[in-house]
RNA sequence: GCCGGUGUGGCGGAAUAGGCAGACGCAAGGGACUUAAAAUCCCUCGCAGGCAACUGCGUACCGGUUCAAGUCCGGUCACCGGCACCA
């Protein structure tokens, strides 16, 4: 046979694919569905990275898995094309964004296809097309309609480099997820989505679908629920309450001061009766050139400045508490004030050390002395709660009481904040909102959308962080949708992660011009039943979809509340020298460059051969060629084929474990076991010199999710109808996955001394006797007494004995 | 600091439910074929000792449970990831 072409080959069936649209998903079919999801790329000008091939190779295998089991198959792909990178790039070159965007696209494109991967071509999507976007702006202004859109002056993440406000989820660790510059804190006017409403039911959704347990727990505690109560303190001489929330009100006897963040409101409305104003407003402006990075250093030393003749009183035992300001206590948490209690908070706890504040203990346990005690104890000096020993319980008493004295209630709190949504950005969704001197916000009426993103020559931010398309009239000056009046436009656009937070949906009905999707066809398709991705965006993507598709639910748009029924994550592909791939380090490893050299098919065994699915694994050259050899060795099999209908007799069980084997494993993220025992049975039909037809089928097609070309190439060439991935997939026989015989191990004293093969069915007793004829146990066992003689079924015979 | 995860040959990694540690692949060494190289095929391949049959040790470290521990329990260390003054 002659030597496997892999080019003419791939290209031969890419392009019987594609004309054929034989992965096309089919919209009215009987058939039971499957929805298979990958994260659609964001097109850079880098194209494709190895990465991408194994984050989509998972997915394809089940896909194509599936199909052969008779499912209609919904793997589709698309790009996230807005976003900063592509509009920096303009910046530098001077190439409009779309033209940018539309070359990357093509060239993604390419390359997905010389991977030959079963995506349905005829669905693409591109956030950045404006039948797509105007969705996009739908969903915003139905979200403006019902309550969930609001327009706040407030400290906010900027970055100095980007010139834009981000998020929380974008500036994690203090740094801008796009530059990694420092971020800092500064005043402006921010759209924010109530993501916040939606914390308690995308904490519950968590119960009802099947993520890793790793994603669970980072939404958990990226969400960030706490339990607590609100306690309102009174001002000495004034009507004034200082509002805090805790988690500890049973501990409201050992208050021994109050904390308010530095740019608490009440400072300011007060300032006239705190006599030291001047120390105050010095140590404000100190607080406010910190960078978030300075102001979250833990290791740093308390600081703050007492607040002279402004002080609180405790609602229990009307103590006069002093008040304290310091930037340890976040205005954006809670209410922005707290009560301290450093007998059993470690910071409250070095705050009263640093300014000698007393320190009474309410929970018995610790050394107070030298540590706050946080663990659990008796209540004592702590009134009607002396003597209790149980956390909750104490707690819930003293929340009772806060309640009938109408000093407090339970509550509850999120780490989680609203969604900073706007960006001071060109390349990006246009927020459909006109600001009308007489109506205020005005949403723009839904049959003009899209609302289309103007012409630009010049893509730059302002210098004052303003957005480009505050520069252009024509875009800004509009009449009032409401009076008819004089009115501006919203200049800001949306962020990155807008268009990626219904795109699944889209995917379902990509060219409805009526509605997002068709109801219908949303709910024959809906849920997505299976969603790999990155792990970097369990807090953002992941997230912020669950919460538009939670909306649209709640407004009736789509048929299930919860998008994703399950959602895996792939394992990072490293460098060859271990480090994570980078331009600046030139370990980047080109998909292009393999396909060139190997195949496609060779890539895609590769990036699931190489290590365990979910971790990440370094790339190897030399290991790349381990593929190329497997795949030269399955093409030799027509080499050595012969006729045959069925499965011979000393392959038989191999063939039905190995069926068994590969048949799970793909379900459960094991692929490179999948392909290991397909490598074994390779060895095995070569060490038996030949293959016959029936365990040629069964084997070309349990690899076909795998290497799709040369197993669809062997089909043909072996002569049989039709295409493989047309067939059906290989079924196996339980009774039919063991042998005859087995080889055990015999040990004495749990160490193995020799093997014994005996029939599959021995009993216990046959076993042992077995392994007691043999030599070498006769020789160990001889002189000792045996204690103990166990037979573990297929695996091994011990003999436990000792000396007489 | 808190929360998760991981730790197995020279390397990537296997190991059902407590049951033969190291499947499969890479690298390495030896051999065959070849004028030669590549490719291919065959053999060896955890460590230490021994001519050998064999013996001892071995899944980060210390201890425990068990006839039997990579796997279970207690403790320690290291690395990776997430959050990070969240009241």
């Amino acid at each position: 046979m002659s030597q496997y072409d892999f080019r003419a080959v791939e290209k031969k069936w890419q392009d019987i694919w594609d004309e054929k649209q034989t992965f096309a998903a089919e919209d009215n079919s009987s058939k039971p569905k499957f929805y298979s999801l990958v994260e659609f790329p964001y097109p850079s000008g880098a194209g494709m990275h190895v990465g991408h091939i194994k984050a989509y190779s998972g997915l394809e295998v089940v896909s194509r898995k599936r199909r052969l089991e008779g499912y209609n198959v919904l793997f589709p792909i698309g790009f996230d094309a807005f976003g900063l990178p592509t509009e920096n790039y303009a910046i530098k070159t001077g190439i409009h964004p779309r033209q940018v965007t539309d070359n990357n696209i093509k060239r993604f494109t390419s390359q997905l296809k010389r991977v030959g991967f079963s995506f349905d071509w005829s669905r693409v999507i591109d956030t950045t097309d404006e039948d797509y976007y105007k969705w996009t702006q739908w969903i915003f202004l139905k979200m403006f309609e019902n309550g969930l859109v609001f327009r706040d002056k407030t400290l906010v993440n900027y970055c100095p480099s980007c010139k834009v406000v981000l998020s929380n989820e974008d500036s994690q660790g203090g740094h801008c997820d796009i530059c990694h510059s420092e971020i800092v804190q500064k005043s402006k006017d921010v759209w924010y989505l109530r993501i916040t409403q939606y914390a308690d039911k995308l904490l519950e959704g968590l119960k009802e679908v099947d993520f890793l347990p790793n994603i669970v727990l980072q939404q958990e505690n990226w969400i960030g629920k706490s339990t607590g109560a609100f306690v309102n303190f009174s001002i000495k001489d004034t009507d004034e309450k200082l509002r805090i929330y805790t988690t500890r009100p049973d501990t409201l006897f050992g208050v021994t001061f109050m904390v308010m963040a530095p740019e608490h409101p009440l400072i300011d409305k007060y300032s006239a009766k705190i006599a030291n104003m001047s120390a105050v407003e010095e140590y404000r402006d100190l607080c406010s050139k910190k960078s978030a990075f300075e102001r979250t250093q833990l290791v740093k030393e308390k600081t703050g400045v007492k607040l002279e003749g402004f002080t609180a009183v405790n609602p229990l035992n009307g103590k006069e508490i002093p008040i304290y300001i310091s930037d340890y206590v976040m205005m954006g948490y809670g209410t922005g004030a707290i009560m301290a209690v450093p007998a059993h908070d470690q910071r409250d706890w070095e705050f009263a050390k640093k300014f000698g504040i007393d320190i009474i203990e309410v929970i018995r346990g610790g050394d107070i002395e030298k540590e706050a005690y946080i663990g659990d104890g008796e209540m004592v000096n702590s009134g009607f709660l002396n003597g209790l020993t149980n956390k909750k319980e104490s707690i819930e008493k003293m929340a009772e009481y806060l309640q009938q004295q109408g000093i407090g209630e339970k509550g509850v709190q999120y780490k989680m904040n609203d969604w900073a949504f706007n960006r001071q950005r060109y390349w990006g969704e246009p927020i459909p909102i006109v600001h009308c001197p007489h109506c205020g916000m005005v949403a723009v009426p839904y049959d003009e959308l899209p609302l289309r993103l103007p012409e630009v020559k010049d893509f730059k931010p302002g210098t004052d962080g303003e957005s480009p398309l505050a520069k252009i009239d024509s875009f800004v000056n509009c009449k009032c949708p409401k009076c008819g009046g004089d009115a501006k436009r919203e200049t800001d656009t949306m962020p990155q992660w807008a268009g990626s937070s219904w795109y699944f949906l889209r995917y379902i009905d990509p060219h409805n011009d009526k509605a997002l999707a068709d109801k219908d066809k949303l709910k024959y398709w809906m849920p997505v039943d299976w969603y790999n991705g990155g792990m970097e965006h369990v807090t953002r993507h992941l997230i912020y979809s669950r919460f538009w598709h939670r909306f649209l639910y709640d407004i009736g748009e789509v048929p299930c509340d919860e998008p994703y029924a399950k959602r895996t994550a792939q394992g990072l592909i490293l460098g060859p020298d271990g480090d994570k791939m980078s331009k600046s380090k030139g370990n980047v490893v080109d998909p292009n460059d393999v396909v060139d050299e190997f195949g496609a098919d060779v890539l895609r065994a590769y990036v699931l051969f190489m290590g365990d699915y979910e971790k990440a694994a370094p790339w190897s050259e030399t290991a790349v060629k381990g593929c190329k050899r497997f795949i030269d060795r399955v093409w030799g099999l027509l080499d050595i084929l012969k006729d045959g209908d069925e499965y011979s007799k000393d392959l038989e069980s191999k063939f039905h474990k190995a069926v068994k084997k590969v048949s799970s494993d793909i379900e459960t993220l094991k692929y490179n076991t999948a392909i290991a025992a397909m490598m074994t049975l390779t060895n095995d039909i070569y060490a038996k010199g030949e293959i016959n037809r029936a365990e040629l089928k069964t084997f070309i097609t349990l690899l076909n999710p795998f290497i799709p070309h040369v197993t669809e190439e062997i089909w043909e060439k072996a002569g049989f109808e039709g295409m493989l991935n047309q067939t059906s997939w290989p079924t196996y026989d339980e009774a039919k996955c063991v042998d005859n015989e087995v080889e055990i191990a015999v040990q004495i004293n749990g160490k193995v001394k020799d093997r014994l093969v005996i029939p599959a069915d021995s009993g216990s007793d046959e076993a042992i006797s077995a392994a007691k004829e043999l030599d070498s146990i006769a020789k160990a066992t001889q002189g000792m007494q045996i204690v103990k003689e166990l037979y573990v079924k297929g695996r091994l015979v011990n003999i436990v004995v000792k000396p007489l």
